[in-house]
DNA sequence: AAATCTTTGCAATATATATTGCAAAGATTT
DNA sequence: AAATCTTTGCAATATATATTGCAAAGATTT
């Protein structure tokens, strides 16, 4: 099973770029490719056709359609659905950790539609698209989610600050210069430690500067008060030991998604800057 | 669906023997005839090549290939994974954002099943549990992934340097440390930017070294070389515009479960002094 | 900077596949 | 049985696909 996946592994001489490319085409879309003749395949990875075979004959395939029946022979092995929900069956009985976070997470990710709503969605995009700059405050459980977040709102040309895991006294200090039209989203959680210190302390303040606030997390921050102008609670369906926050993370890329829609120039804008900034520190 | 089977009956022309010997093949065994050419279904039904082209226009198909798109279409549709898809791409057409990144990410997550095994996972645990200091280095696009592993490694009582984002020169100068019996986790993703800088020299300096390394990542890690003691490379259905991990962050998320059960002392010692000298600072 | 090696696209060629006219064999009608 | 129609394979042709030599561009070494 898998045989291109291993024979590529285990191939041990030199891959060009056009060669990598192809290979990743090959093995993100196999089912794809099945179909595909070489100077198709070629087209997808913007690669000439005869790289398409000359790729083939040096992972020692006889030629194009040869590697192409291998990956036919793998994409059978694979399909059938059967195959697939038998293998989850097994490796559960296994005991098997991998199987069971997939399974964890999936159910997780089906519950978000039933907690937030794209209307939700929208309104918190609208209240970014008219934010002067953007807070982001949490705890370091929340720091992958404001990692993520941050980047893709700087992308979007926008202006973000991090505040993580601040003491009272810090997080009051950094929030001087909030100002009317900022906006200020909190990620709270539960376990093991719940909320950013001083949580309501900070939309209380906000709410006085005239700043708009978002709280993002888990059913933890449905009883905040005062209450934020958004609230995005998560619910999970096990609420267990997980420490992933998938449906969290996946509510954070909706806004940031929509907001980029809504906002396209502005957000073409970020990525030209970034661009130049890119090849301007590259120049010195 | 089944269009072809639907096409096939509502006919009314006349059929010869010969087209319905090949009817009842493509029919019977439509998941092998997708790759045939005109004259090999010609072959299998002990009929003329002419005789198929002759039919597939009878059929209303403008030749051959244009009927064998068909069949391929009816196969792709009941193979159970293109259902799922499918169920997406309309709900992309409804314009929902959050709706299609679940429907997405769900893929994704069951597409991990495929692409790393429990056998990988205990693997790079091993490693892990073996570690002196554990490195994680990437680019800013793996920050979340870093951020949440390095968490999840400390927690374990494990110690762990992220080298995120270094020019090749900084990080040669953060390595000089790496020792013989530390591992390097080191996480490449194709788009935008591909790998680390000095990915390749990296790997070849912990192997010199005598330390182990894994590799995290997308589908172009695979043809990364030197190889790494282990690759856990997870290759995603639609290989979009996403920006979210999902799966490799699973796979991260698994590692450290698997690591924590190996261990459940070290882990107990790391969460006691944790939690000791979070009471310590509290009490200044 | 010059020399060498590597990679890649182009264009020519080779091969595979699909299509069609024609004729022969078989079926059907008169 | 003769005439006509239908079906099919063969062989010629058209089209699509795969492969390769060659040269240019780029990367690497000297």
């Amino acid at each position: 099973m898998e045989n291109f996946k291993h024979l590529v592994e285990s191939y041990d001489g030199k891959l060009t770029t056009a060669d990598r490319d192809l290979i990743s085409i090959i093995l993100s879309e196999p089912s794809e490719v099945v179909y595909l003749s070489s100077s198709e395949l070629a087209a997808k990875a913007n690669v000439h056709a005869s790289t398409v075979v000359r790729m083939a004959r040096k992972l020692g395939f006889e030629g194009y359609p040869d590697m192409r029946k291998s990956v036919r022979y793998d994409v059978d092995q694979n399909s059938g659905f059967a195959n697939i929900s038998q293998q989850r069956r097994t490796s559960i009985a296994h005991g098997s950790n991998l199987a069971s976070l997939v399974e964890g997470e999936m159910a997780a990710l089906a519950a978000v539609l039933n907690s937030v709503s794209q209307g939700q969605i929208d309104e918190g995009a609208q209240l970014l698209a008219n934010a002067d700059v953007i807070y982001l405050v949490g705890r370091s459980s929340a720091e992958p989610l404001m990692v993520h977040l941050n980047r893709r709102l700087r992308r979007a040309g926008l202006r973000v600050e991090t505040l993580l895991n601040l003491q009272r006294r810090d997080m009051a200090e950094r929030l001087i210069s909030l100002q009317e039209n900022d906006v200020v989203i909190a990620f709270g959680f539960q376990a093991p430690i719940s909320l950013p210190a001083s949580f309501e302390a900070l939309i209380k303040h906000a709410q006085l500067i005239g700043a708009k606030t978002i709280n993002i997390g888990d059913t933890s921050i449905l009883t905040v008060r005062p209450r934020a102008n958004l609230t995005l609670s998560v619910s999970r369906p096990d609420e267990g030991a997980m420490q992933l926050r998938s449906g969290v993370m996946i509510v954070c890329e909706a806004l940031a998604m929509t907001l980029a829609n809504k906002n396209p120039e502005r957000a073409l804008l970020g990525l030209e800057s970034l661009e130049r900034l890119r090849s301007d520190m590259q120049g010195e």
